[in-house]
DNA sequence: TACGTTTGCCTAATGGTCTTAGGCAAATTA
DNA sequence: TAATTTGCCTAAGACCATTAGGCAAACGTA
């Protein structure tokens, strides 16, 4: 038989492109036949429904996401490790804007649980190893992170730090340097 | 003449409403028309299209989150006022999703200049007046605690959390005694 | 009280969306 | 070469956003 799947792969790239074009949330199954040229109709034997090719499009971008992160941690550890990890995310976030968007959307739990989401957490996880935390308190420092990474190139994006000095790009090294000083002197838990 | 203005923002508050019931990017004119027992073409008088309706109700959350902000700071200082503003945020999130996703909506510059959001960064530069920042780190720790209380609210929304241990309540207080310690020990710039 | 205005809804119509069903020609496999 | 699969098509139903034009009730005013 014809190997099926591919085609069904071009379809979700072509979606992710499109969405650094126009924005996640204006992909849809219309917009996305006419950038492919083909009938609106002709989608749906490679995509379940819009649900379906917005869920893949998310799937691909925490996989690339997670690979961009990967390797910018490789052979480096501390306030170094720390810089080029959240670069990672936030250099992804302005070359693929529409991708970023989807790599939040929300997904149900299985699917979540088969995504690369599992990936950024055991990632984060290895990050943190080269600092010395109390092991109970590493969660809270993944989640902290999680936290900072993704709302402050959220805010960011939408042009929150654009009106107003200094610049965004000065005000990120700052906070990485005021994570990695947090991280090295952990407050001791009050409970 | 009749009082215009008046139906046009009980409208708005049903929108918010049904925000909080559906979730905010299922509000549109045709199901806040069913809500409200009328026709969709009949909202037409009240608000211009769907995106207007959108810009209003984020309009009324940010006013709305920036009162509960304000009122929870007012009379305190230091960890406790930043435990109390930052609950204040999470306490609405949970409360009312949909309208706290509609804060997040994404304004034209001009529009969000004539928002509350500006509120919100002054009343963030209030709490941090209870702490000793150099003056050019202010911005920066501004920007920070914007980041994470988004960041967090959001990722917890998500159910990021809600899949290990510890609980996420346990990890929320844990940051924000480690924001506390950060401010009150916010590293010198290296520039 | 009576009159003109405004309001808040309506129906009707246009053009766009998502989705399913069924068909057909070309490519692929055996 | 014959059978199967693929990738597209057209057609159709249901729903959505939006505009235009109309009508009755409520309102402010003289």
């Amino acid at each position: 038989m014809a190997r099926a799947g591919l085609a069904a792969e071009r379809v979700v790239r072509a979606g992710a492109e499109l969405a650094d074009e126009i924005g996640f949330e204006q992909v849809t199954p219309s917009e996305l036949a006419r950038k492919l040229g083909i009938k609106t109709a002709s989608l749906y034997s490679h995509v379940k429904n819009a649900h379906d090719l917005k869920t893949r499009i998310a799937l691909l971008a925490l996989e690339e996401l997670a690979d961009q992160a990967s390797a910018a941690i490789a052979g480096r550890a501390g306030r170094d490790a720390l810089g080029a990890f959240a670069n990672a995310y936030r250099d992804y976030a302005f070359q693929h804007p529409g991708r970023f968007a989807a790599a939040r959307f929300r997904l149900d739990a299985a699917t979540a649980a088969a995504s690369a989401g599992p990936r950024h957490s055991r990632m984060t996880r290895a990050l943190l190893r080269g600092y010395d935390l109390p092991e109970l308190q590493e969660t809270h420092a993944v989640r902290l992170l999680g936290s900072v990474f993704n709302g402050y190139v959220e805010l960011e994006m939408a042009g929150s730090f654009s009106h107003s000095a200094p610049s965004s790009e000065e005000s990120w090294t700052e906070i990485l340097d005021a994570l990695d000083s947090l991280l090295r002197n952990w407050p001791a838990s009050s409970s």
